[in-house]
DNA sequence: ACATTAAGTGATT
DNA sequence: AATCACTTAATGT
């Protein structure tokens, strides 16, 4: 009975999500496989050199994705939110390879999780999935390049703005509460040179700070 | 009251 | 824009 329930409500969020792109045969095949991972802010879904077994879909709340290389420098690539399926990580899983890069959950997360083999056979089975699957690469694609720009053709002060009003959109609030190291690590800069890039946006009245938060005024 | 962690500052490269 | 060395402020025990 739980299991029965369970399995619904799988559906459900599937449906939510993916009802008006995947066809009900398979958002029920999709319930049946699916396992529930709920996520709190700040773990880490996945580390750089994990292997996965399983590639998720967030169902509910944000997972962040950066670059990190061993002695632990960091920078923030992109965002996944509601619907969003990361395709590199099929590759990771079919392929074997390691992964690349870290998944963070940037508030409690519920994200659904598929085992590979299915994933793969529905690429063959449905073309609405295939075409998920590749859309799902064409924007991890933009979004890169999108990370690109903002390093190579923004300065660091703009790159900042920008990070503010990512989080801000992404959690639903203009109230962040991150401390400069954590901002500083995601840009992959000084947590001295981001304490001075806000304290003078606060000057300007751009945002107000406090200890852990950074809440924004003009967005 | 004390220790710990976050944030601010001036000087240097 | 980064790093160092240091100060000051906020918070937890």
């Amino acid at each position: 009975m739980t299991q029965m329930l369970r399995s619904e409500n799988k559906l459900e969020m599937l449906q939510a999500h993916l009802g008006y792109i995947l066809e009900s045969t398979l958002l029920e095949e999709m319930a049946q496989v699916a396992k529930i991972r709920e996520t709190a802010t700040d773990e880490i879904v996945v580390n750089v050199g994990d292997h996965l077994q399983m590639i998720p879909i967030v169902i509910d709340g944000s997972i962040k994705i950066s670059r990190e290389n061993e002695s632990g420098d960091e920078l923030l690539l992109y965002y996944m939110e509601g619907g969003d399926t990361c395709a590199m990580s099929l590759q990771c899983c079919t392929r074997k390879i390691d992964s690349q890069i870290k998944a963070t959950s940037m508030e409690p997360s519920l994200l659904l999780m598929f085992p590979t083999e299915y994933m793969e056979r529905w690429l063959d089975q449905y073309k609405t999935w295939r075409q998920f699957i590749l859309d799902s690469y064409h924007t991890r694609m933009i979004e890169l390049m999108e990370s690109i720009d903002a390093i190579a053709f923004m300065n660091l002060d703009q790159r900042l703005l920008k990070y503010l009003s990512d989080q801000a959109k992404i959690l639903g609030s203009v109230e962040i509460n991150h401390t400069h190291q954590q901002v500083a690590d995601d840009l992959h800069s000084s947590r001295v040179v981001i304490s001075r890039l806000l304290k003078q946006l606060e000057t300007k009245g751009e945002i107000k700070l406090s200890r852990n938060k950074i809440i924004l005024l003009k967005f």
